[in-house]
DNA sequence: TTGCAATCTTTACAAGTGTAGAGTAGTCTT
DNA sequence: AAGACTACTCTACACTTGTAAAGATTGCAA
């Protein structure tokens, strides 16, 4: 069972997203894909890419003078990994608590709240039923 | 208005933490404090102040050979941060969604479910009642 | 006043991150 | 086959972060 946490830099987020929508795509697509939001040169974006393949965020396979990239890890992953990160760091690795003052300090609409209500009784309901997976 | 956004690393916050418990509190102190979770030698913490200092994290007003110093920036700040930063990076920056992320993807007891349903409850009426502040 | 203990200052260094220039190697076109 | 493209490789450099040793000060105790 893998539980490792990955957490990405503010560059290897911009490039996964790039290759979540991608994938598999060559360094040229990504810096293309990017710019406009990042002006990064072509190199920039390589070296970025490859330091992620050394770390295990993406993946390749030469094709001749081809290096086609996948993403190693699923968006939700990434997601997750950024969330733990905050609960451990701001909140002792609580989640309710972090939920809590989520709802509490950032003022969400009623119609936002009116939907966090109802997946939560969904939820509920279901995870009466269900044992916990 | 001030909205800056404050990011603190891994050791900043541990140093953070400890201060909003002490302050206003010596360099000192703060490393006897953190023994045991971290080992750092003294200079390696009072690096470490110093340098929060300078990045507005922290605050000092020498007193003869003392330097005390204090918090300059809230827990809440620096939790709000903490789930910018997360918000930002791997939901587009949008809060319902990574709440929804939470709600699914971390099996929350029944408990757990229970106690958000009644916050959010809450949250709904004086919202109603309530002028967006 | 001398010395010791407590505290601070300066300097350093390795690893990680953002950024990119310059050069090399296949490939396509004429 | 030579030139032009395209994609890749290598190397570098500054800044941040984690970590700390060694030296300078200050204040109190004897």
């Amino acid at each position: 069972m893998t539980k490792k946490n990955y957490e990405l830099t503010e560059a290897e987020w911009a490039i996964i997203q790039a290759v979540w929508e991608n994938e598999p795509c060559a360094a040229p697509t990504i810096q293309e894909e990017l710019l406009g939001r990042k002006s990064w040169h072509y190199s920039t974006v390589k070296t970025l890419m490859d330091r992620m393949v050394t770390k295990g965020l993406l993946t390749t396979k030469r094709i001749r003078n081809l290096i086609p990239y996948r993403s190693a890890i699923t968006r939700v992953q990434a997601q997750k990994g950024e969330i733990m990160r905050a609960v451990k760091r701001a909140f002792d690795g609580a989640l309710t608590p972090m939920m809590q003052f989520m709802l509490d300090e950032h003022n969400l609409s009623q119609k936002q709240l009116a939907e966090m209500e109802s997946l939560i009784r969904k939820k509920r309901r279901r995870s009466g039923v269900r044992k916990k997976r």
